[in-house]
DNA sequence: CTGAAAGCGCTTACAG
DNA sequence: CTGAAAGCGCTTACAG
């Protein structure tokens, strides 16, 4: 309309949209000394970074992180990548690298992959899209294209959850199998003999898979039976274990123990025996894995296996932020190892 | 060292950048063109979007969304602000918008305020810094600043949690206050006359203390006795929930019935009066807040308020989504209620 | 439907 | 310690 409106770039801007030049002509200074007061302020003498600063808050400037991050290729941006936010288990994860990464500056951009490999895959290409900083995503297995591309991809990268064998770059994580065996011999220890393994969905969850096949291996050695696993195709739930224990007992009357793939089975299960007056662990033994806080205070109180999920989050997280500033960062894998705690039920 | 090695731009780039040029010069068109096939494939005759799609293909070409971002001042993020990632409520909200956001092709970017509005102020506007598509923000109280930044950002943003009067833009959420009156009350019509409110760290969680409030005019209404809400300063935990059941009973032997600020903490007590051999409702009555899953399973069962979290999350995200395309997003503002679950426990 | 030009707001790499 | 120039990889706005 007003042909007298001077025209700021293409369009009219509204003039609300402070940058870096407006602070630089208001510290009067250059751009580039603006920049450098926000990012490495160490390398501008204290007379310009006052002048700097000043003019910053005068203006209420907020830096554009999207303009730094394509000139310099990179962001304060580190996604993670999960199989599931429905699992309180990753959310915990996620919990210790947010405490970690937000402290240093960083955000977390989040990515869940529902248990699809070929997800996980188109997934992690358009988060290399942001230009992050480094990445978390949870497992050793991925397609051979999502490996190679955060191999060559050259920032780093940490894989967490389970511990194991050549990692694309960093490792923190446990061991399910050892973590499974060590279930085993305790149930075994305790005189059970007849042991059964229940999950929901084992074929995508293999990390629960793996507890299963660390049980085979032990009960094996014993000389025992080892039933095939018992999964659900269903959401691991509270309700799911409960259902799965009556089924199990209804099909397996010799059965004297199960081992659930996970706490909020083996709760559902306590709670369920507990409303149908099954004697736990006489009738029958429960054991779960995780480490929940509820796990003690049901009755009786659960046997399981604690497994550092807050701790894998910030250690994976500082490992990031380490290599990120190019100091130290320790080992390139790391057992963060688990303990099992002995409760009533087993 | 090789002089002779040609220099494309200020460094020696690896080969494997593959940009929108490139991928224009495969294919033999423009890179605008390109650019269209990926944004809005419809404007492009099918001719060039074959070849395009090609030679993307061939390529292996991610576009980088830094650079979309700043050529177009907005990118497909949306931040999510909440004030605890420990909090299980708000990871429900979070997934409920990662469901939608996700499979239209947005990214969740994750902040939390540590229940510290300042916190909030600042990170609201480091995120913005993002050029996000659009915000989503837990509760109705925020500094005048993060308001004001908000509102003159002109982007979609949604408040959820708690539903109320003059949001930023939409509002997701229910009447905490409401819900408290309606648990006082049930609580009431069953009997209970000397009914206490204990919470966790109420002076940060003021949705809690809205159902506080909501309990205190109901009891009220009836002529009853308001005591003072019972506070700790601890996150909330089931823990916490117990030992809160017996420093009440001790403290104060008339009371009948206590309203705990969520379900975590009147499981914890119920788990706890189990163990300690407190008969509830007979001796204690316990009602929680939020509905979790678990409220069912415990004996006896916890009478709650169910809240929709998961579907709160999901009608911001849709809200949003739907401005951001332009199209009608429905009501500014939503109440997605509340429904009280009876159970054993009162 | 297609493209040449200009620009988004920063940072890198170089020079002084 | 400070700055002028060039460029990051896209998209906008315009023209045809």
């Amino acid at each position: 309309m007003a042909k007298s409106t001077a025209r700021i770039g293409r369009k009219q801007l509204p003039p609300a949209t402070i940058t870096l030049k407006h602070v630089a002509e208001r510290a009067g200074v250059s751009p580039i000394t603006v920049s450098r007061v926000i990012n490495t302020p160490d390398a501008v003498s204290e007379n310009l970074r006052e002048k700097v600063a000043v003019a910053i808050e005068a203006l209420g400037y907020v830096p554009n992180r999207v303009a730094g991050a394509l000139a310099s290729a990179k962001s304060r941006v580190v996604p993670i990548i999960v199989p599931s936010l429905s699992n309180i288990v990753f959310l915990e994860v996620i919990q210790g690298a947010q405490d970690v990464l937000d402290a240093a500056g960083f955000q977390l951009l989040l990515g869940d992959t529902q248990f699809d490999l070929e997800r996980e895959q188109a997934l992690a290409n358009t988060l290399l899209g942001w230009s992050p900083a480094g990445m978390i995503i949870a497992g050793l297995r991925h397609t051979e294209r999502t490996r190679a591309m955060l191999r060559s991809w050259h920032r780093p990268v940490v894989e967490v959850m389970e511990y194991g064998a050549r990692p694309i770059d960093m490792n923190v994580g446990l061991s399910h199998y050892k973590a499974g065996d060590a279930m085993g011999e305790h149930l075994v220890s305790r005189g059970y003999r007849n042991i059964a393994f229940v999950g929901a969905r084992l074929k995508a969850d293999y990390r629960a898979t793996q507890r299963f096949k660390g049980l085979e291996r032990c009960l094996k050695r014993h000389g025992l039976l080892c039933r095939p696993p018992f999964s659900q195709d269903a959401i691991s739930s509270v309700e799911l274990g409960g259902d799965a224990l009556m089924r199990l007992l209804d099909m397996d009357k010799k059965l004297d123990a199960i081992f659930f793939a996970n706490d909020d089975l083996a709760i559902g299960a306590i709670l369920r025996a507990q409303r149908e007056g099954i004697a736990v662990p006489k009738r029958i033994a429960i054991a779960g894995f995780n480490g929940l806080s509820l796990g003690p205070l049901v009755q009786p109180s659960l046997t399981t296996i604690m497994s550092p999920r807050q701790r894998i989050g910030q250690i994976a997280a500082t490992k990031l932020l380490a290599r990120i500033h190019g100091r130290d960062s320790g080992a390139a894998t790391v057992d963060v190892g688990f303990s099992l705690r002995e409760g009533g039920s087993t």
